[in-house]
DNA sequence: AAGCCGGGGCT
DNA sequence: AGCCCAGGCTT
């Protein structure tokens, strides 16, 4: 859960989470779906679906023993390099440095490290200088104290250097250069997308909508059918007739706009905008999706869906 | 090695 | 609007 995301952000979902799948048998046994409808929100889904198979894999692979040793770990899916090492330092005493992003900022400054720290070979000068640093003794402690000194005292932005307890063993403060470490590489700007919605009832007032494939953005979360506008198409009604009779096979009519609202994802940002939507012909199959389903509004609640779906929804 | 993968808070 | 967050997987 802490993969990318603020401890704060995370703290009431993984009380959510514990309580609903309190042990590896629980979450083994639970459906994908149950699993990401807890994780609804949180983002970067595939995490939801890797630790769903980790269960698995502990329960039915691993006669229901936790591992402990970084080769172990590094076999569940979800847990990479980073993981593996917190893990076996603070739960079972390895002595591993987990190097994640506070640490890698506190040692590019500590270290004066001037190149740009997501050069292949700078992380590994990162890893070297961890795998010197961490003490044979209280390696899971040392671990967590450099990260939570990344995160209080050697932030990312305004470092506190007065309050800093190391700064005088700090070469970017000698220098006085701890607000231009650690050096960026300059991002590409986010492209802009346009994509619809479209609300569709049926005479039972249900409502369409369409699951997500299992792998790429969102993947297993269920959305409103429609699609990205694309090249050819002359306008958004007609890139919602489009992108309905991929996903489904249906051809629709397209009525008027209900809604649109914005969202930011990590490469692109979308406008969303929502249309009433009637059926012409044909019956809805799972084409370009995993499944269709008529659902009641009320109980659309109880499906995870992304942010931006999850908006239209509440407008509704 | 580079691209992909969310949502939220801070500046 | 840009940046970053207790990274990992895929290609």
């Amino acid at each position: 859960m802490l993969q990318q995301t603020r401890v704060d952000t995370v703290v009431p979902f993984y009380e959510r989470f514990v309580s609903t799948f309190p042990t590896f048998e629980a979450l083994a046994g639970a459906s994908l779906r149950s699993v990401l409808k807890v994780w609804e929100n949180l983002g970067y889904y595939s995490r939801a679906r890797n630790l769903h198979k980790a269960a698995h894999v502990i329960v039915h692979e691993m006669n229901g023993e936790f591992p402990s040793s970084m080769k172990d770990l590094r076999n569940l899916p979800g847990i990479g390099p980073y993981i593996a090492a917190a893990i076996s330092s603070i739960a079972f005493g390895q002595v591993v440095p987990a190097v994640d992003g506070n640490v890698k900022r506190v040692l590019a400054r500590v270290f004066f490290i001037q190149d740009p720290s997501d050069d292949k070979d700078v992380k590994q000068q990162i890893q070297d200088i961890a795998n010197v640093l961490v003490p044979k003794h209280d390696s899971g402690a040392f671990n967590q104290a450099v990260m939570e000194l990344g995160a209080m005292i050697c932030r990312p932005r305004n470092p506190r250097c007065r309050e800093c307890p190391i700064n005088k063993s700090c070469e970017a403060f000698d220098h006085g250069a701890q607000d231009s470490l650690p050096v960026l590489l300059k991002r590409h700007p986010i492209p802009h997308k346009e994509m619809t919605a479209g609300i569709m009832f049926n005479q039972k007032r249900q409502l369409l909508v369409v699951q997500r494939p299992n792998h790429g953005l969102l993947g297993g979360l269920w959305k409103f059918p429609g699609g990205e506008r694309m090249e050819g198409d002359k306008d958004l009604a007609h890139t919602l007739r489009r992108s309905i009779r991929e996903e489904t096979g249906i051809h629709v009519r397209v009525g008027k706009t209900l809604h649109s609202v914005k969202h930011t994802y990590t490469h692109f940002r979308i406008t969303l905008f929502a249309f009433q939507c009637s059926r012409r012909s044909g019956v809805p199959i799972p084409l370009d999706c995993q499944d269709v389903l008529w659902v009641k509004v009320g109980d659309l609640g109880q499906l995870p869906m992304s942010k931006a779906d999850r908006k239209i929804w509440e407008l509704l």
